[in-house]
Formats: structure tokens, sequence, C-alpha cells
DNA sequence: TTGAAAGCGGTACCAC
DNA sequence: GTGGTACCGCTTTCAA
């Protein structure tokens, strides 16, 4: 059934029945109703095609998902911030279009998806401190919104987590019960998140007069066999930390082996602090570690990032929008005091 | 840059052009070396929109992944799978729309999917025993491919994992190591991947002479607080398991924080093999468990489903293809012989 | 308040 | 081998 065959069906022009079922406002409502029904009945929907092609709009949004050493996709940190922006998408009438490209394939992968016009804009995620990326997206004039942001994070519209605040508000807690020897297990230098939550860390350590111990700071790639290497490493060191933050949820279950294997018990003899709550296999209930985040507020940052997205594609020329969001602290059964020395 | 543009530029006709661009035999090569040039320089790429209103293809396929209970998005295997099938997409031209639906929704999502023609076909995964999106996609003559099976598996087309031989050779493998006293933590036992997980292990028993002990099986959604939980009851109660076949990886996760706990040094005290290898970050370089599946052949059956569906959208009217797909039993170094009781 | 008709940007049939 | 042209199914001006 299409619109022809249902203006015929009802001896309306396909003019005043389309107008009928978009809620334009000149439509006499005795045959707005006539119309709604009919259309119900004959289960009518009007061709995505056909419309896309109208209005010129592709009523589509496109996550481009580099699938880079790092893995981004299998980050469990996407699923969340899917399910999130996919929730507005879905609620806004939007496509969306996932793309995962290898490596270096992405500036193609942009300009086909411009030149063809296939999505109205696109969600960046995990920029680089330096990120090709968006100069690319701004020549092709391609609406985006970048979830983190790079070095020189003004003349683009972004979204980032409040990660200086969320990492000192996690140290802060872990000072407050006494801890002194924190570790940090962060992600590679290279991305803006990971200085940031460093920053925090150290701020917070400051304020107290602490210094940050070099050998009990890590980076690179948020593996578990990063968290579980490390966190070995500093344990069976000198001067071992009582406490673990985090970058990543992945790290976090490193760090959970490498206790478990010295006999060391979550909240009672190490606290753990980690970003990224994205797994509910985590869950306190249970013991698991305490969040800077939570998956309900990564959901939350997908969400608004969408609808930022969308502001965005319907006004084209509207200022660049910056936001920092919050995340909330979450304290698990792992998360404890010190242990006297 | 449209093709009316391109055409006049190059003082030939739309058709000419658009046929030198499909690859059509009837252009002369000269002519199809000059436009081919000329669309280059000119950075021309078809409107998708306006293509795929005047072929009726949509190009685009559709994965509808409900947001249940069991949170299948977050399922780590959902994005390796994803990886997979969206590399074949993308080599053969399509589009991947990714809609997420919550609960009942699907249903909706499917009709309004069908009505307007977004997609030429769908990817359905983790079927219920009894799926109603088999029916519904039938009535709708959506082509689909279930990745899994229900409880009737015939009269469409699927692929799924050989799970009875997987878990048989990996019980098999842990009695050629000496144990006897293997515990199954296996999801729930509507899904019918969970029943045939059970029979593969059960085979393997018997072969032996050996029984299933009831206490060391349990099901139940898979999380890491199950996997935890149960494998805590099962080490403090009598009998204990020598080691474990785990369903999920993110079971796997809570066997061993429960072993680490106790003191049982995985691959010494304790063996673990899980289905799923889908988190590298359980890698085992680093002394992971051994897996029944491997990323590579998740990866490798979403490539497959993907080959499967798009023959299908091709030729709708094919039988329907139904295909076991083998997965690799890899072994790490938390799965060790027996201790000697 | 309704309708006729011209696009939207391609594809594909038919004629030359 | 190349070109004219009628679609594909909807939106949207413009006229009535």
């Amino acid at each position: 059934m299409n619109l022809k065959e249902l203006a015929a069906a009802l001896n309306l022009s396909q003019t005043t029945v389309s107008r009928a079922l978009n809620g334009y406002p000149e439509v006499r409502e005795e045959t707005r109703a006539r119309v709604l029904a009919a259309a119900k009945a004959a289960n009518y929907a009007p061709n995505s095609r056909a419309r896309r092609l109208a209005t010129g709009r592709a009523m589509t949004i496109g996550h481009v998902i580099p699938l880079t050493g790092r893995a981004e996709m299998v980050n469990p940190i996407f699923a969340d911030f899917l399910i999130g922006a996919g929730e507005v998408y879905a609620r806004e009438g939007y496509d969306l279009l996932l793309s995962m490209v290898t490596d270096g394939d992405s500036e193609a992968a942009f300009r086909q998806i411009a030149a063809n016009g296939s999505v109205d804009g696109v969600m960046v995620q995990a920029p680089q401190i330096t990120d090709p990326r968006i100069g690319l997206l701004q020549e092709l004039d391609l609406p985006f919104l970048v979830h983190g942001r790079t070095g020189d994070a003004r003349g683009y519209s972004w979204l980032d987590i409040a990660n200086i605040r969320a990492f000192r508000r996690a140290t802060d807690f872990l000072l407050d019960l006494g801890h002194r020897r924190i570790a940090l297990l962060n992600g590679q230098e290279g991305f803006d998140f990971a200085q940031r939550r460093r920053r925090g860390y150290e701020e917070a350590l400051a304020a107290r007069g602490l210094c940050p111990l070099p050998h009990l700071m890590a980076n690179d790639a948020m593996t578990e066999g990063f968290g579980y290497l490390s966190a070995a490493a500093m344990l069976d060191g000198p001067e071992p930390p009582t406490a673990f933050l985090a970058s990543s949820v992945i790290i976090a279950i490193g760090i959970r082996r490498a206790c478990g294997e010295r006999g060391l018990r979550m909240g009672r003899d190490i606290s753990v602090i980690c970003h990224d709550d994205e797994l509910s296999y985590l869950n306190n209930d249970v013991g698991g570690p305490a969040f800077t985040a939570t998956r309900s507020s990564i959901r939350a940052a997908g969400r608004r990032c969408a609808e930022l997205l969308i502001d965005l594609i319907r006004d084209p020329d509207q200022p660049p929008v910056q936001e920092l969001w919050e995340t909330d602290l979450t304290v698990g059964r792992s998360t404890g005091p010190c242990p006297a020395a």
C-alpha cells in the first residue's frame, strides 16, 4: 500500500493525505481523522526511501567506529553509549547507521558517507589528542558531535565526561578512608581523558600535601592483562598500594585477579575504584568495585550526545555546544578503609 | 555534484554516465574511462537516497537487538558478531541499521521496518526456544537469518554454533586431564543453546560411564554474580568441583573471583573452560581461561551469517539454509590436570 | 481546505 | 554504443 493507493481509496489527493498524515494544520479535522483511520487500517507507512529522497534528509545518524588496536567496539562502554543514543534516535525518528572501519579507513568512510548523503550527521567517539576526523568533518560540512574532546577543544561541539572531577572525587574518597598509597592504572597518555584523569588524581593528592608516587602510576591500553600485570608488580614491589584507581572496569578485573592470587580480599585488604561501570556483571551486590561512573550515566551521556547531535543537524549554523557530563561515584563492597599499617 | 551535472560536464547523457559508472558492458571502454576519471575528479558519488528509491532496494540490513533483562547488547559477543557481519556488509555495499528495542516492542519495530521498507532483511539473534519473531518475519515476508535456533528449527534459515560438540569436546578435554567432578555453569534452560550445551556435557560424561552430578550444575542468566555465587556455593559444599565449564566468559569471571577468594590458583588447583571468548582482556597470555570458542570464531560466524543473509536477500525463494558452525577449543594457562585427590 | 504538478536524483526500458 | 524518458513514492509549491 502506498500513498497513491491510499489516496485513491479515500477519494482524496495524495497531497491531502500526505498533509493529514504529517500533521499539517490546514487539513480539516474530519478529513484527518478519516485519513488516519484508513492508514491505520491499511497498515500504511510511508516508504522511507521515497520520503528521504523527497525531503533531502536521510533521517539517519552514523556511528563510525574505528576498529583500532584498542578494540573500541569491544570496549563495553560502546554498548551502553549506543543504547542511550539509540533511544533518542528512535524517539526522534532517526535511524542509526553503524559502520565499522579498520584503522585509517575512516577518512574514506566519511568521504563516502558525505558524498552519497546516507546520513545527516555523525557521532565521533574516542577522539585522539589531535584527531584528523575533526578537520575532515568540518571540511565535508557534515554535522558531527564528539564524545570526548581533543587537545584543542575549540570550534566544534562535544560532550565530555568531567574526568578531572570524577577522578578527583574518587581519589578524595580513598584519601578520606585513610589510604595514602593509591595506585592509578590509567589509559594511554596519548588520550585526552587519560591526562585529565591523572590531573584529577594529582590535584586530590596535592590538596592534602601528597605527591604522586611514580611507581604507583601506569599507563597503557586498557586491557585485563595490563591491569593484572601492573597490579601484580605494584603489589609485589616495595611500598605496595592499599588502593587502586582504574581507568576502566577491564583494568579492574585484572587488578582483582592479581589481588586474588595474593589472598588480598577486596574491600578489606585492598580497595578498588574504577571508571566505566558498563558491565552489569561487575555488580556491587556481590562485591564488585566502586565506580566513578555508572552504566546509567554512560547511557545518559549517550542520550545527551544524541540530543545535541540532532539539534546540530536541525540547525547546523548554531555555535558549537560544549558540555561537561557529571558522573556519580558509586561505592561497592570492594572499597573500604585503609588497613592499619 | 549529481548525475545530471556530471553528465552535462561530460557532454553525455545521464544514461550513459550511469551505465559507465555501474559497469554495464555496452559502454565503450574509452567513454567509461572518461566518465570514471571525471567522477573521481569531481568526487562524485551517486546519491544513495535516490538510488534506493529507483532500485527499490534499501541496501541496508537491520540488526534489531532486544534490550531484555539479559542485556543482550551489553553481552560482548554482540560486538564481535557485529564486527564480523559489518565487514561483509561493507564489502557487499550494504549498510548496517542498528535498532535497539525494549522488551516486547520488537513486533512493532519489525512491522514498521517492513512497512516503510528501510531494510532488505534482518538478522535475528539470541532466539528463544519458541520465538514469535520467526513467524512474524515470515508473515511480513522480510528475509531474515537467525543466529542460533529455536526449538523447531525447520522452515527458516539459521546458523548456529555447534554447541553440543563444543561442550562435549571441552568436557572430554577436562576428563582427559583427570577431572571427574566438573561443574557446569550454564545459561537459562529456556534457551536452546543452554540445553544443547548441557547435552554435550552429559554425553561426554556418559561416554565414560559417569553421571552428571546435580549439585555441580546450575542455570541462570549469565552474569558475573551468578558465576561467583554458584561457584562459591559449589566450592564450599561437599564434593567440590576440580574444574568448571562456563557457558559465558562473564560467568568465568565470577568463577575466578570465587576461586581467588579461596586461594585456589587457576590451572593448578582448579581449571576453567568457558564459551564465548569475546573479550580480549581475558587473554590467555597472562593466565586467562580456556575457551570453547574464540573471538575470531565469533567474528567468523558473524561474517558467515551476513553472507547467508545477503544470499537470501538476493534470492528470497531459495530453500532455507541451515548451518552448524564449528568452534575451536583454545586452552589457556587456567586449565591444568586434576590435582591428586 | 483541497488538488495538480513539479521536483528529489537516480535506474532502466525502449528507440535510434 | 548512446540518448530520451518514464518511472520509484513521497513532499511541497502554487493555484483554485
